[in-house]
DNA sequence: TTGCATCTTGACCATTTGGTCAAATCGTTC
DNA sequence: GAACGATTTGACCAAATGGTCAAGATGCAA
């Protein structure tokens, strides 16, 4: 269990980055994601990875130098992605808009890129053998700017009082739940998040519970509409 | 992969268990959830489950007769008492109380048993490969009645209006996420269910959101108190 | 104590799997 | 097209692991 941030850099002793190497590095990092975000770092095998990556074990591993280090690089290469939502919550914007917009991203995340979800919670739920270091610091970092973006919301009398953090955690949990549970949702009601109706469905059902459980005002915009 | 409903029915041909398979069954049981909840069915090993519950592979192979049905008997053994909390969701008793308590109830199994929720979790996100037919029938009975007995509510004006199937994935999202996530808390909060005060807080923040949610006039009991 | 079923274990086996390596092929530059 | 580095692969290895088996230990009833 090495550390996050190192790459192999066997490879190339040039600068540069050829065409093929770029090619390949994409395409086994997409077929890792599938195995990982399916069968977990130990049930996902080397040779899937590869022959879904549409070459050979050897070859796998002429561009990373063990399993995981595939796993570390699959898993760097969403973090920032499936991360980026947060950040885009704006302290000058109306708490409405922005917490609507927060969680319509994220419930498009999670219909984008379920496999990316998948493999986060896999990770965390492990232990977060691997990216502990950074939920413990960039991550933490940046909840706690965003939850005083909340507070400062709270202060100003236009949500509800909350723990901030906890409001965070129900809209992780709430949004992702659809990615994570896709299997359990459809057994239950025969859709998920790919089914154009459901996912508008979902937007509207956790957004109107949380900004409703913040006390906004919800317009709840749209509605009539459709 | 066989089913889940099989047991290793081998050691015992006279209908009575004797006392140390009652014991090693349990003890074995109490490993297994321990082992498949923190490394998932591919990576824990039966001989890590074996040391766990003090006996040899040989013999806990004597008990069940492979790693999987260790890992279903694990899972059909949780499983009950992973869904009871919603089967006591009362229709004849008032909103407010019968869902804050079985928020309390959830967030309660969240705090107790994490483990259970996370192999849970992990069954369903590889595809609920042992339980999807669990899930199918008994699950599917049981969520269709409890959204009936919403919807009564919303007929009769006492929740605002609202999917009930969401309502039920936010409760079980919110309430999980503790559990699965709790890493990921610890290392953003310092703190998790296993701490009294932070459990407080986390049950008055979900039932807060939930609740307010719902449009329900919200006590907020005992705020004041603590 | 004896006898028998239950329980326990170490030795062993077959398979899977992550990883190595030398050889072969491909691509590019001169 | 020669030379050389980049790319690709099959053969192979060692370790881990699920599972079997025969033999021994233990508990219990008569």
């Amino acid at each position: 269990m090495t550390g996050l941030n190192e790459q192999s850099r066997e490879p190339f002793k040039t600068g540069g980055i050829s065409r093929i190497q770029e090619k390949n590095r994409s395409l086994i990092l997409e077929a890792a994601l599938g195995e990982f975000s399916k069968k977990g770092f130990s049930g996902a095998t080397v040779e899937r990875i590869a022959a879904e990556a549409g070459m050979s074990k050897s070859n796998l591993l002429y561009y990373f130098p063990s399993k995981e280090a595939i796993y570390n690089a699959a898993l760097a290469h969403i973090l920032e992605v499936w991360l980026a939502p947060l950040k885009t919550l704006d302290p000058q914007g109306e708490p409405a808009d922005e917490l609507a917009a927060y969680i319509r991203q994220k419930i498009a995340m999670s219909a984008t890129y379920p496999e990316a979800s998948r493999l986060f919670a896999n990770e965390v739920m492990q232990g977060a053998p691997q990216i502990l270091p950074i939920l413990e610091t960039n991550l933490k970092r940046l909840v706690d700017e965003k939850c005083q973006v909340i507070e400062d919301w709270i202060a100003a009398g236009k949500i509800r009082r909350i723990d901030p953090v906890h409001l965070i955690f129900t809209i992780w949990a709430t949004t992702q739940h659809y990615a994570d549970f896709s299997v359990q949702i459809k057994a239950l009601t025969g859709k998920d998040l790919s089914d154009e109706d459901f996912l508008r469905e979902t937007e509207q059902s956790v957004t109107a519970i949380v900004l409703n459980g913040l006390g906004i005002t919800w317009p709840q915009a749209e509605q009539g509409a459709e």
